[in-house]
DNA sequence: AATGAATGAGGGTTCATTCAT
DNA sequence: CATGAATGAACCCTCATTCAT
């Protein structure tokens, strides 16, 4: 199968290959990161992790399914934790708060991984698309869950589409401007993220004007 | 006609040209929103703008001079746009939603040029990357300056930096989704988007729970 | 003609015009010096010489032609400076020091063009090519000429073929080595090639052992 | 055959690489040498080998090194014959001769790469260029070493330097004549060269004149 | 008399990929 | 299990040259 390098194998030799290959993914995430999943090579690839070209692709069968299985890889970890994390959280302001701080930690933790995930979301063609566009989906909608749930409670501001969508962008532009040096921690930058969000959809109203006053338009 | 011996408009000439080069523009930007700056070749390019690949070369010199001038050109247009648009409007709050309208109207009057202006923020080296990020540095604390003017009458929930920049978040992060069929127009988004911003950073305050208290890092 | 810039008209127009004409021919020389006449382009050429691509055409034709020009005004000059020296010079052995101080001299004072000459002897083809290995020819028959003179009066220790031959290979080489930092004027150079080719080819014979006892094979 | 599962000489297959590689150099050698370096196209040296154009690439990583590592192996032989040659012969003019003999030799039976040598001197840049230069200076210098010998037994008539700068351009310039339907062999040509040279250098002075009186400037 | 505009052909080089071992 | 060798296709770019003006 296709996914085989991401399934969890109890077994310890699978374990090890599966370690093996979380090596490259991270050497092989990087150098897309730098150089953009069209602009590397295999052989910029070949390098940096330090394996033969041919070697990659006995492991990965093409550039292609290599940035498929990071991207996968990626996506559904920041999916699971997630999961992992709303276990017990109810209040639906709490629970998107859950899911801008994971997103955010995941995204400083593993950058190179996310922002291959966000840059290069259109470089997949045909059935490794497909496949990761429905993982994408599963995300999305988890998203889009959330926010039903907080317009159930207290109303939004603007059509749950609009909002999730606009929360994403908050949240993925930052592989383009996070500098360590000069920004706080992910945490800190979630809490205003999320405080920007909650209030932005959610606040008491005083829109001063407004040329749309449609609501629920998504 | 370029034989006419008595052109009245001095520039009429070489306003033709601009007229010709623009249309180039038009067609490589298509090429490089689709294909991704390093995914789209020369020959692309030679073939979308029905121009002979040398033909390129004469006009612009190399493809990351022709993706700069793209970037450059289309970056001034917003900047020129913007300043045309906020003069007699002094409101903080209001020239924070012309500021918004106009940046999402000609994103999507213009998508590629934009898509690529925010896609493709790495691609230019050396010279040609120095120069852009000029004009990119120009229109940011443009941005900012309209942020600090809100803080100033009505304070910020969040630094200024984090404020601008997941503003920029919100309204890039357009090109991945905006579907003209399902989504209502710029005006109507820019007013969704206004109304998230402006009542998120500066809104009536009721933070529910806060991971980090500090406000006004920025 | 292909030969008529070359030629030397009475009327101040054409005169101007063939100064014009030798301008371009020094700019030209020298880049092909530089760069050779292959890894020479004509943009190469005019950017030096500060006249259109087009223009080079205008006068020339093609970059061949060019080259073409540049090798036969060399070579002219050189034969018709050796022509008026050898005036009034009958002692054999001291024509043949004529012959040389006037190839070095020219060589040194015109170090582009006798280069361009020496390394560019295989670049013409066809008609051009032929035009110029007549007046090569024509000068290195001028040469043998002197060398059967000196035959004729001390006998020749080589065929006057390998005579000649060395001679020109001795003199053309210092386009490789000659440095005007380290090594002394044309004059100098060329009475210490003339001792070593003269002593060697007519001067008293001790020769210790041979390979090749035959003499006069030319 | 490359497929033997028990090889006794570790060496055989690199040597049958390195006779691969001097195959390739062969015909590089005669393309480079009939069209120039610059002229030379790698496409023209994939033809002229029955290589692919990526094997080429493969193999030597530029046409400039192809060029450095035909001309180094070329040097490389010349001097280590010469080396060989040397051994057991004590005379100073003997040694000359040798040397002369040696040179001609291999120009004669490798025309193709030392005309390489000789005419694409300065095609290389930057390291290559430098590495090349430096046994270039190995070979000059055991030349000049060879000509001090000479000085210190019987005087020399010019400098040093003149002498030997003299006797290399008298023998590369051959690749400019030689016809071997018109020219002896190598060995008679050599004879004849030292006999010019020796003679000249250091034979009985009998200078009739001199422009230069002044001796060993070098 | 002189040139800006334009191009087909070809330059050196790198690409993702295969396959024998 | 892993890789050195090899390549067809394509890359960006420059070439010598033409032609309308």
């Amino acid at each position: 199968m296709s996914s085989a390098p991401l399934q969890r194998d109890p077994s310890a030799r699978a374990s090890r290959r599966d370690q093996r290959l979380a090596e490259i993914f991270a050497h092989a995430a990087a150098v897309f990161c730098e150089k953009g999943y069209a602009g590397a090579s295999m052989r910029d690839l070949s390098r940096a992790s330090g394996k033969s070209l041919a070697g990659l692709y006995y492991y990965f069968g093409s550039k292609e399914r290599l940035l498929f299985l990071i991207q996968k890889h990626t996506l559904l970890t920041v999916v699971e934790r997630l999961r992992l994390r709303l276990e017990g959280v109810s209040d639906p302001q709490q629970r998107i708060r859950v899911f801008i701080l994971n997103h955010l930690e995941y995204f400083l933790a593993n950058q190179n991984g996310m922002k291959v995930l966000s840059h290069e979301a259109d470089a997949l063609k045909n059935e490794l698309a497909k496949e990761l566009a429905a993982i994408r989906r599963e995300y999305y909608h988890l998203a889009v869950g959330l926010l039903d749930d907080l317009k159930h409670e207290r109303g939004l501001r603007v059509s749950t589409r609009i909002a999730a969508l606009s929360l994403f962008g908050m949240m993925n532009w930052i592989y383009t401007w996070h500098n360590p040096k000069v920004d706080s921690d992910a945490a800190s930058i979630a809490a205003d993220m999320a405080d920007i969000f909650l209030q932005g959809v959610a606040g008491t109203r005083n829109r001063t004007n407004s040329g749309s006053g449609a609501e629920n338009r998504g």
